[in-house]
Parts: C-alpha cells; structure tokens; sequence
DNA sequence: GGTGTTTTAGAACGATCGTTTTATAATGTC
DNA sequence: GACATTATAAAACGATCGTTCTAAAACACC
C-alpha cells in the first residue's frame, strides 16, 4: 500500500513517557520530545498527533505499565496485608534509585495538568480511584483474616494510604533520603496493626 | 533624586503570588504576570529582576505569609495534639474552599522546580524541615503530656504527618471532596491517639 | 528652575514555541 | 514498472517566549 513505518509505536512512545515524566509538560518541546523519540517532528504528529494528545498517551502507557502492572501483580501474589506493604517498599526503592528524581507521573500530572484540565482531571481522578479501591480491597481481605485492624473503617484506611502514597512521591522528588521515606510509611504500618 | 514607584512591591508581589500559585513557573508568562500584577514589563524587570527571581520572590512570600503563619499562629494557640489537628483542619478547609484548585504553592513548587533546579529544592527542602520540624515538636510535646502515644518515635510521627500534609494538597488539586480529605485525616489522628 | 536619576509605557529584539507545508523517498498493488 | 499512498526530512509558518531598548514623564536636590 504505502511506506511502511520505521520505528515501533510502543518504543517511541516510551521515549516520550520517559521526557515527559522527567520534565514534565510545559518544558518538554515537542523538539525535545521528537529527539528523545528518534523521530522527526512530522512523523511525531502524525503518528500521535498534537502536544495534548501525545501526553494523553504517554500517560495513559505509564498508568498501565507502572501502576496498574505494580497493583496486579502485587494483590495476585500477596497476601493483602503484604500486598500493601510490598506495594509501598518498591515505591520508596524505586524512589531512592532514580537519580532524576521523576517521582510518579500520575502525580506530576495531578498538580500539571489536572487542575485546570477537565479530562486530566477526569483521567487522573480515575486512576487515583483505582489506587483506593486496591488499598481498600487489601483492607477489607485483611480485616476478615485479622491482619489488618477494624479501628478503622476500610474506606478510612484507603484513603490514608492513598494520601501517604501521593505525599511520599512528592517528597522524594524534593528529598529522596531512605531515612525520611522508610520513616513515614513505619506509623502507617502501625496503624494497620492497631488492634481493637 | 529621581521618580517614585507608582506601586507596592509587596501588593504587586502578592498578584505574583496568586499567578504561580495557580499556573506553574513555566505556564506563566512574564507578560501574563505584568498584567495580573497591573504594572508594566519594565517596570517588573526593574523591580524584581529575571522570571527565575520573581518566583523566588514570590515563593519566599508565600512561605512566610501561609505556611509560617499557621506554623506559628497555631503552635502559640493551642496544645500540642490540638495545634496537629488543627493546622490539618484548617489546610482541609482551605482546600475545599478555593475553586481554583490551587493547591499548595510549596507542594506545587517541590514537583515542578525543585526536581531539576538545585536552589529550588534547598529551598523547599528547608521548609519542609520546618514543616516536620513542627509537627516533631508537637509530637514530643504531646507524648511528654499523655495526648500522643509513645508507641512510635516522635521523628517517625513527624515524618509520616508530612507525607499526609503533602498526600492532602495533591489529592486536593483533582480531587477536592470532602470526604475523601476528612476520610484522609481520620486514620492519622487515630494513630496518634493509640495508646501504648 | 534646571539637572540628574529613576520609572514609566510600549515597541522591539532574537529565540523558541506548537504546528503545517513542501518535496522526496519508500513501499504494496496492478 | 507505473501508480497510489504513506512516511520521511527539513524548511517554514505565525505566535509567543523572556528580555531589553527607546523615549517620555515624574520626582529630589542644587
């Protein structure tokens, strides 16, 4: 039919997961991005067309490779409990061995683009949902087999973690020091303990 | 000697203020700022020297006049478990009653320069040392008269209030319901209370 | 009341922004 | 192998970016 393509969608689309995770949306030119995908500028909006539409994309790649990958596997292997804390110590490792400092991009999102973006907003309260309703299905798991405490409702519990989860990656990308970020998650796993 | 200001440089600072708090460093323009402070390009320049400077400037005031001001305003108020709850409350409050989504400038500032500007993180660094620091004073002082449970270190309470703290403000920028902040809270104030 | 100094308003600077166009190269089908 | 179609490369578009310049205006001091 026509010329075919000379570089994988996916690969590409990686590139610019990684420049615009690091960089964010507004300092990343579509020149910067076009170069860190090995493409040229024409073949970049043709493929994915605008600024808005490829950031679109490169979030929605990084939600399902990084977040969704990370709760799947997490709450199919563990049990609730430890699906927790599994879930939070890879955080605060993958935090600590970024020497760019990225943090979590859906995060990076929620404070870029989010607040004045109506479908970033929605995209991005609709992951954040997904995160609370893995913390909360742990909890529920955890409170039937006595591993996680009844003091405190399961939507309470999802809540907080999602809050500690969010301040947590924030804060690593301002102070990534293992004291600070093993620190702040050992009173929330207390407070899962807390018997009642 | 030579012509007066026709401006405040405190007044215009705080039309600064409100434009970075709400847009970002890079989704405001110098031109956007001159208007929204009601002077003229030179006239800011002049004033306040480079973008990079004004938003130093801006966020210096921000610090002092928001986070610095609860800090100590609470802190000589109330007794220590009081002064947590209510700098959280007050936050929440805050949060649920601006239409813009703002957020908090520091949080704001910790993910857009501070990752990749070196100045910028000490400086948010610091503050957020002032932040912990805060919440670790009141931890001690609580523990030391029976409203805080010993049955974790002061330093961990005060680190993982922070994580909550900042959790709270980026939460707040997609999703600022109510319940879900109040929710947030509730697991925090109980891990205070339980006794040990 | 000149004089010197600073602020003002607004045009102007080159660079870069997101995006499109132009022209050329590379393929599958007939 | 000519044709239709698509991807490529690079130049080009107008707009806007951060910043500076030019010239007029407003004061303090002698």
């Amino acid at each position: 039919m026509a010329r075919p393509r000379e570089f994988e969608e996916v690969a590409v689309l990686d590139a610019a997961v990684q420049r615009f995770w690091s960089h964010g949306y507004e300092a990343s030119s579509m020149r910067d991005l076009a170069s860190a995908m090995g493409i040229t500028g024409a073949s970049l909006y043709n493929a994915f067309g605008d600024k808005r539409s490829l950031y679109r994309r490169a979030l929605d790649r990084y939600v399902e490779s990084t977040v969704a990958e990370r709760v799947s596997r997490l709450e199919g292997l563990l049990p609730p409990r430890r699906a927790i804390e599994g879930f939070f110590d890879e955080v605060i490792e993958r935090s600590l061995s970024d020497p760019q400092r990225k943090g979590c991009m859906l995060v990076n999102s929620a404070l870029e683009l989010a607040p004045h973006d109506p479908e970033f907003r929605d995209a991005v309260a609709e992951v954040t949902d997904r995160i609370e309703a893995f913390f909360r299905r742990c909890a529920v798991a955890g409170q039937r087999d006595g591993t996680i405490t009844t003091a405190q409702t399961a939507d309470d519990l999802a809540r907080h973690l999602l809050a500690v989860l969010f301040g947590l990656r924030a804060l690593s990308r301002v102070r990534p020091e293992r004291a600070l970020l093993e620190g702040l998650v050992r009173p929330a796993y207390a407070l899962l303990d807390s018997r009642t």
